[in-house]
DNA sequence: CATTGACGTTGGACCGTTCCAACAGTAAGT
DNA sequence: ACTTACTGTTGGAACGGTCCAACGTCAATG
């Protein structure tokens, strides 16, 4: 079983070898009797050329970095698969990374990325701190396309979801049912997509003629137990500072505020109102089911590998690197109803 | 920002790219001196080695894969999670390779494959059909380990959890609380899991001195409306055959059945119980939390990566392939109670 | 003083491909 | 018969590293 090389191919052919790398590169040049030999060959001793060589000599792995912060996240498979999707009939193959641990990023990751093993990179929800590493490889020449990471992608192209749209919708929707003190559930504040949905929920109260009350957010990070701690803080408020609706900004953080509030006794919808964010699949399931805002995180992956393949294949817009917003939609569920009365 | 070559850092440093060579391999024939010296330049033009030259050159990617079925499964996070932790402290990196489609599935996966890309491969609940391939490749000196396929491993390394343990241990917890009649929402078959999880429950049926029921046992494949037309089947069943528990072979499943029966009218677990299988996280957080058998999967990962990092460390051991089964637990919670009493 | 060994360093073959310039052979055009 | 064009094939120089055998220096040893 030792490793074939094109050489043991040619010589078992009777070529040479420049003539069966014709044949493994498809060009048009080579007699179809003699490519049918040398595939027939090829087959035989289930032959298949050495990624390194091929990659060293034409100077192009043929593969596509996805870097992804973890797969908690039900949504990367949706990600994923959009990009899988317009991947898959391309000449590219797509190979993920994950970044398990924060001491990774800059880290091993960066040298196995900067060393040439993609030919482009396609960059998930990264934090913000190494964003400034991606602009480097960037500008050294390897194509980057941000998702979910548009207020601060910079000059990189990006793909996101509207979500400060998403926040409005959010935001109206629960003033449309009464609701006057909106507590938020931040999450990581650090990431932009959290102060999108912010600004969201805040042009609505203003909207109404309202003012954020600062006193009514909490950040959170995406430690259950500070969620669940925040929420039973938010529920000690006195009667008329008491939030009559939470707005989760992750649909996993709902969950748990869901659960902490059925602990605590406090009735779902009819007492508070909850809502989170993304869809995911789970949102649909929970008791009661979830009012969130959907993204269409498969067509985010789409349109990111599209924007990569056209850059690759030298179908170089000349425009401005693109920053591409899709549009996210309100999804009323049961967890959300009209505020009680207020007494 | 033209692309540096070891030959650039060898006369920007004034020495022979041997000597580079060494100082990127940490040999400790430099001279502490030199070695400085050449690190310092390499830091101030941030040179990075070509991976595929190295790759060649070496004779190894330091690239470990992992292919994994899909993304949508939480629990492919949790064994992710512990092959990195395993992983991220040696010379190895690990790349995902996920098959969205089955078509692809011995098409440009195998051949990236086969191509030398990793050096090794953890392959993550495979079907059944191409496990030959991994044979093949196996024998041709790449090495595999299994997850999750160790009924159908053969002459492969695998790990995986106890499911005949898992069947059981549900199969006895459901006859303890007084259920005779428990039907199963089996998945897809085809799996070799599925068949060890149903074998639990048939020993237990038999040491109870039952006998499993082929009415009572509806495969689904993974299709949620498929679920939910079963288990509305199972519920048209005549008062004397219909089920009192049911056993979905899956968690995710077990959702789609709790909705359904929710719908349906039918109280949960006053009337019907319902067990799950694996403890994804949300199976805590539905309505009623869900009675479930946990697996380890973060340790399945660990193990796996284990076993790989030993024999491509050459700490080859001499034994048979390893085949490790580790151990499942029942977890209790509410959407399982004593049967009804038979009227 | 000649020999040995250790230490750092180096030239160059090699890894398995691609790709270009050159080539032989045949067909068509004048 | 003589160029021209085209078709299919080929040798060999890249690609950017690794690694081995060899080399010069210098200190220690007999």
């Amino acid at each position: 079983m030792a490793k074939l090389t094109i050489r043991d191919i040619a010589r078992l052919s009777g070529l040479s070898k420049s003539t069966v790398s014709l044949v493994l590169n498809n060009s048009p040049k080579v007699d179809p009797e003699t490519r049918r030999r040398v595939i027939a060959v090829m087959r035989e001793h289930n032959y298949v050329p050495s990624f390194a060589a091929t990659a060293l000599a034409k100077g192009n792995t043929g593969l596509i970095g996805m870097i992804v912060p973890g797969l908690t996240w039900r949504f990367m498979a949706d990600i994923n698969y959009g990009v899988a999707k317009v991947v898959e009939d391309t000449k590219y193959e797509i190979v993920l990374f994950t970044s398990t641990n924060e001491r990774d990023y800059g880290g091993a990751i960066d040298r196995v990325m900067s060393s040439g093993l993609c030919a482009g990179l396609i960059v998930v929800n990264h934090d913000k701190q190494p964003l400034d590493r991606l602009v480097d490889l960037h500008r050294g020449g390897l194509p980057v396309v941000l998702i979910d990471t548009l207020g601060a992608a910079g000059e990189l192209p990006a793909v996101g979801a509207d979500n400060h749209t998403g926040g409005l919708l959010i935001g109206r929707h629960l003033l449309g049912l009464g609701h006057r003190r909106i507590a938020s559930i931040l999450g990581p504040v650090g990431h932009p997509y959290v102060q999108e949905r912010r600004r969201g929920l805040w042009d609505a109260l203003r909207e109404a003629g309202l003012e954020p009350d600062p006193g009514l957010e909490a950040e959170t990070g995406f430690e259950e137990a500070l969620v669940r701690r925040r929420t039973r803080e938010l529920l000690d408020l006195p009667a008329d500072r008491r939030p009559t609706a939470l707005f989760a900004y992750h649909d996993s953080a709902a969950f748990a505020v869901l659960d902490e509030l059925l602990q605590a006794g406090v009735r779902v919808p009819e007492d508070v109102s909850v809502v989170g964010f993304n869809d995911i699949d789970a949102a649909a399931h929970v008791r009661p089911p979830l009012t969130t805002v959907r993204q269409p995180f498969a067509d985010m992956g789409r349109r990111a590998a599209g924007i990569l393949l056209s850059v690759l294949d030298g179908v170089e817009s000349d425009e401005e690197p693109r920053q591409i917003v899709l549009d996210t939609e309100l999804i009323v569920r049961e967890s959300t109803a009209p505020a009680p009365a207020d007494r």
